[in-house]
RNA sequence: GGCCCGUUCGUCUAGGGGUUAGGACGCCAGGUUUUCAUCCUGGUAACAGGGGUUCGAUUCCCCUACGGGCUACCA
């Protein structure tokens, strides 16, 4: 494929919604695959619902997934510049270049008149299209006269320029993901390509600059299938070559009706933004790994008709293509979403872990040397999913527990348990090589000569040390958390619980 | 309502005219660990329904149902 050229154009609205990151992806993973360019647009036509901040948040969130674009209004590029506002006004000259040529017309009707229109028409049962059908009973350069038009232009008078979409033609589309799709023109209706104050739809932006930047595939999500026939038609009022279409699958809820939204996290408890957004936390402040992240989201659509889910970015590029790219809807997976998180932290190195653990562990006021910190990790970290689960994993090899479970008291904390301990205790005190092994080996042969069980032994002195029944293999935390403290946790229980 | 898109285990999906319909997540059970978790092994569970076409359809076609999107001077 020579010279690819595609875009990610998201609307600065808001936070960037985990469906457009999914679209960035494999507008990425297509380009890269291709060798060729990942543009990022930035689609502010719609002065009204300009968020601040958006922009930026869509920057680093692309930056934070790796999504890395050659083009785009940051790092700038031959095609710019890449903000639709500051491309204002080249439009314009388009849309009468569209008039001129007879595809499109001037329409006066006011937005109230309109809205009477659809209202009345909803009311009887029908349904309000402005086209071929009507178009000439109502307010526009191709029902009124010339001279009223002219006298209307001079004045100033609000207008919008429209689309003049044909009548009695089967339009053909091409989609890459779902093929052929036939449409008849008459039921589509005469868009505004132009609005009143001055600034492009989408519809007319988009089309003038993918052909500008020389796009030479447009990768977005399905709710723009509808409006494919208005491009194509577009395309061809201008007489442009089109590119090719690929129209993605929409990211549904995980329960219940319809594609996510921001509710459904609030609900489900999981993040539906890549990145912290207000109150909305982000998939990155939430303990998620950008590699797992792009992992899941490239999955949930595509996959390589192989039996292989896990995949970094790099075998992502080499690996994709849009033809198997699933035509249904899928339903997000928040449980996925952490088993995915919980590979991707299994990979990270110890050291790694150690780093991204100390700002917890300092939160808990636990100032403490990176190696203990280390081997702590390299014995708890085969049980978390999350950075942060560490710190519940692993709290008693930094603090002395002080309670104990009822439950587990109960049924480990017999007559003649604190004396045992304080066999163990002797025992410890005793081990030259205060090594998990030796500790072992000590702490065994004096159960087999004093002819006492393991069950009697092991379990209580697990509850003392650890302050709960759970955790690795017992040896290794006495000799991890040393002589001194181990001694003392046995000497805490034996007071606490007689 | 109209237009368009879709429909394989609960979920993500593979597959494809004749298959024991495969994998993953989840769930359940067993094993390991004298703990908990991990891990290992196994199990549960699907071709929306009805008509065609065909020797044969889950696979191709049609209809219905269901799901989804769009239907703004929003993208």
């Amino acid at each position: 494929m020579s010279n690819v050229r595609v875009r990610f154009a998201p609307s600065p609205t808001g936070p960037l919604h985990i469906g457009g990151v999914r679209t960035a992806l494999f507008n990425y993973l297509f380009a890269k695959q291709n060798k060729g360019s990942f543009i990022l647009r930035i689609e502010d036509t719609d002065q009204n619902r300009f968020v601040e901040g958006a922009e930026d948040y869509i920057q680093e969130s692309l930056k934070w997934c790796g999504l890395s674009h050659d083009e785009g209004p940051d790092v700038g590029g031959a095609f710019g510049p890449y903000r639709q506002s500051e491309r204002k006004h080249l439009y314009r000259e388009y849309a009468e270049q569209l008039i001129e040529k007879g595809h499109a017309y001037y329409a006066f009707d006011t937005p109230e008149k309109l809205d009477f229109h659809r209202k009345d028409h909803e009311a009887k049962g029908k349904t309000f299209i402005y086209n071929w059908h009507n178009r000439l009973k109502l307010t526009n350069s191709l029902s009124l006269p010339p001279e009223e038009v002219a006298q209307k232009l001079s004045n100033n008078d609000p207008y919008v320029i429209r689309f003049k979409c044909p009548q009695d033609q089967t339009l053909t589309l091409q989609d890459i993901i779902r093929g052929t799709i036939e449409i008849n023109s008459n039921t589509l209706d005469d868009k505004v390509i132009f609005k009143s104050d001055g600034m492009p739809t989408y519809h007319l932006a988009n089309i003038v600059d993918d052909h500008l930047m020389e796009i030479s595939h447009v990768i977005r999500g399905e709710e723009w299938l509808p409006s494919l026939p208005l491009h194509f038609l577009l395309y061809d009022a201008f007489g442009w070559n089109k590119p090719e279409f690929a129209h993605l699958p929409l990211i549904m809820k995980p329960t219940g009706k319809g594609k996510l939204s921001k509710r459904d996290g609030e609900k489900g408890g999981f993040p539906v933004f890549p990145l912290q957004w207000k109150e909305s936390q982000g998939y990155r402040e939430a303990g998620y790994y950008p590699e797992a992240v792009v992992n899941f989201l490239a999955l949930l659509g595509w996959n390589p008709g192989t039996e292989k889910e896990l995949f970094g970015l790099h075998e992502l590029v080499q690996e994709f293509s849009l033809e198997r790219v699933n035509k249904s809807g899928a339903r997000f997976d928040p449980d996925k979403t952490v088993w995915y998180n919980r590979h991707y932290l299994q990979e990270q190195t110890n050291a790694a872990l150690t780093e991204q653990f100390t700002p917890i562990l300092q939160e808990k006021g636990i100032s403490i040397e990176a190696p203990y910190v280390t081997s702590v990790i390299e014995m708890v970290k085969e049980r978390a999913d999350f950075v942060r689960d560490l710190w519940g994993l692993s709290a008693y090899f930094f603090v002395a527990p002080t309670d104990y479970p009822e439950k587990a008291v109960k049924k480990q904390w017999k007559e003649n348990t604190a004396e045992i301990m304080m066999g163990v205790s002797k025992v410890l005190e005793s081990v030259t090589d205060f090594s998990s092994q030796t500790i072992e080996t000590q702490v065994k042969d004096w159960i087999a000569a004093e002819e006492l069980s393991f069950g009697k032994v092991m379990p209580p002195l697990r509850l003392v040390i650890v302050g709960d029944m759970k955790g690795p293999h017992l040896f290794d935390i006495i000799a991890q958390i040393g002589r001194t403290d181990s001694l003392s946790r046995i000497q805490t229980a034996i007071e606490r619980l007689g």
